[in-house]
DNA sequence: AAGCTTTGTTAAAACGTTTCAATTACGAAA
DNA sequence: TTTCGTAATTGAAACGTTTTAACAAAGCTT
């Protein structure tokens, strides 16, 4: 039951080894056609596949992309990974997995040892560069020793220190988006739920918040922000702070955070959106399904998969280092959670 | 800005090749300690790691099992897969993936691919094999021709036909216990919502209604069953369906229909769980954000995952086809859902 | 008919490891 | 001192490819 080589179809051909290297290589080469369809049809016969780490030895690269992620569990990065294999494997490629839960230290060990298989790209697809802190300044050595491209979700910055590529989303527009919603709406005292404030992704948002606000020439008001963390339950606790605020809308940096506060707003006796107005960001799938379905702020998550992937490709096969930045601009999904005040 | 190769190492340490490579490697020989130590320091001075393409092609695999799996979008999926690439990672494996939308054929190629990486493993995530039809009859042969161990989640019949280890749910108990729940409540008709009948889950779940009808003596009703797809939608329009069946409960197959059935409830102006009993299946951390939380079965996903993980780790080192069948109990999770009628 | 050119084929080196068998070094036993 | 046994080290082959340079055969030019 061993594996057959190229020495079998060679054998079975009656060709030299390196005639059937070449009649099987897409390159162009001097084999006859004649030659070239007798040998790919023994080998097909036989079932023949290169052993990949022998071509990988000789080669110095594998047919392998190396994807640095956390948080599977989040329906979006789940759905963009998806997108990126699918879209990979069209080229051939296959995905080979680091997912990291931020607990555990993304360690360099783990990359040295992608590289080491021959990756031949990286693609970091959160969390961003820039939220990584001291982790990503050791990743980047190793990133950086290793030569190879390098694609990252959201990580404009990578683009900017000409270090790799970057697929992002303008999250400023959206959170604009979000908030001018509101403000046209009639409200005029919106609190936020927001991330984390150290992440660069929570401060484009807010940027956005405040443009709005400037933009209808309301001043912004620091008590109205209240630091979530991007899960469930930070939403549920924003809830009776921000009513304490008097807010009559309430803007959450993402739909996880909305569906914590649709929870809670129950046990506080208020509905939505009679109540309480509230748009959230991301455009999870759940959103139809709540009580009141959630306005919310769509992101292109296949359009970003299949960038990430088209744009690796891209590098690997051009050998490029001409990096480039794309951005992805969201729009707003009206539903059911907002309303005139 | 090569990369630093076994080579380097003898030089710089004035060793052969060949001791480097004995020092370095885990296995007992005869280099002294003295000499293995200060290798090993050298080597980690110089970032030396072995070039696994080489490695592979010595030793006939690398650290890499192969995952085939559909659908991770389902956040239960994903966080299976989660918990096994991390466990996967303590024992220096990594995962390679291969997702397949079900449109999409499972094709053999990819597979084929993979093993030619030389994979020490397959991973038969979902969907189960008895769900893949003809398609399995292709896998297979690819599959007992690579000789690898195999694992597959929900695959029981991979360990009878000596195939394969299995990881599984007792679904059959799962939905007995959904049903005695609703039939302890004084509830009679109990309809159902399916996914896809011809799946052997979808059965197994089937199986465990149908007992619990039994211990309590009651009738087997066909018109209480209305088959979905396990999809949000079909959960919507089940419900019109089994209203006019005058069901006074209804028991979701999984928690994606009962989504589903939430949202519809709302346009026929019933209310969960006053009119209406709901129990689901998963407990998808989603269940808690419903305006009644959802009364759902526990299915255990970390230990599935950490199941799988060190199955394979195990067929891996202990080199053995003495396939195991291992089931996991899920268990009641009471909610709101579902109330005395 | 000799010299070029083109076309088709192949031998051999190289990629970076592991591992077996061989070699050396060194005390201990004779 | 020679011989032996053991411990430590190493040379060389092998893994399955790709690729370069060389070779042979045939087709053109003069």
């Amino acid at each position: 039951m061993e594996r057959v080589t190229i020495k079998d179809v060679a054998k079975a051909s009656g060709y030299s080894i390196s005639t059937v290297s070449l009649a099987l290589s897409e390159k162009a080469s001097r084999v006859s056609d004649e030659t070239r369809n007798k040998i790919r049809k023994i080998a097909s016969d036989l079932h023949y596949s290169p052993n990949q780490m022998a071509v990988g030895l000789k080669t110095k690269h594998s047919k392998m992309v190396g994807i640095i992620m956390a948080d599977m569990q989040n329906p979006h990065v789940a759905s963009v990974f998806m997108t990126i294999d699918n879209e990979l494997r069209k080229y051939g490629y296959s995905l080979i997995c680091c997912t990291t839960n931020d607990k555990d230290v993304l360690d360099v060990q783990r990359l040295q040892n992608l590289v080491a298989c021959g990756i031949s790209g990286i693609i970091l697809a959160n969390p961003s560069i820039y939220d990584l802190g001291e982790n990503w300044e050791k990743l980047k050595n190793t990133i950086l020793a290793s030569n190879l491209p390098i694609v990252g979700r959201d990580n404009a910055s990578l683009c900017e220190e000409k270090i790799g590529s970057s697929v992002s989303v303008d999250y400023e527009e959206g959170a604009y988006l979000a908030t001018r919603h509101l403000l046209e709406a009639g409200h005029t005292r919106i609190g936020c739920i927001t991330g984390p404030l150290t992440m660069q992704v929570t401060q484009y948002r807010l940027d956005g918040y405040k443009r709005a606000l400037r933009d209808f020439s309301i001043d912004y008001d620091p008590v109205l922000i209240y630091e979530g963390d991007y899960e469930i339950e930070s939403g549920s606790n924003a809830l009776p702070y921000l009513l304490g605020q008097n807010v009559s809308a309430i803007f959450s940096f993402n739909d996880n955070m909305a569906f914590g506060l649709f929870r809670s707003a129950r046990s506080f006796g208020i509905t939505i959106p009679r109540d309480l107005s509230v748009v959230g960001f991301d455009d999870v799938s759940f959103d139809e399904v709540l009580e009141v379905p959630l306005t919310s702020i769509h992101i292109h998550a296949r359009e970003i998969g299949i960038s990430i992937a088209d744009e690796m490709i891209r590098l690997i096969n051009e050998d490029s280092r001409d990096f480039q930045s794309i951005v992805y601009t969201p729009h707003l999904m009206v539903r059911g959670s907002a309303r005139r005040k």
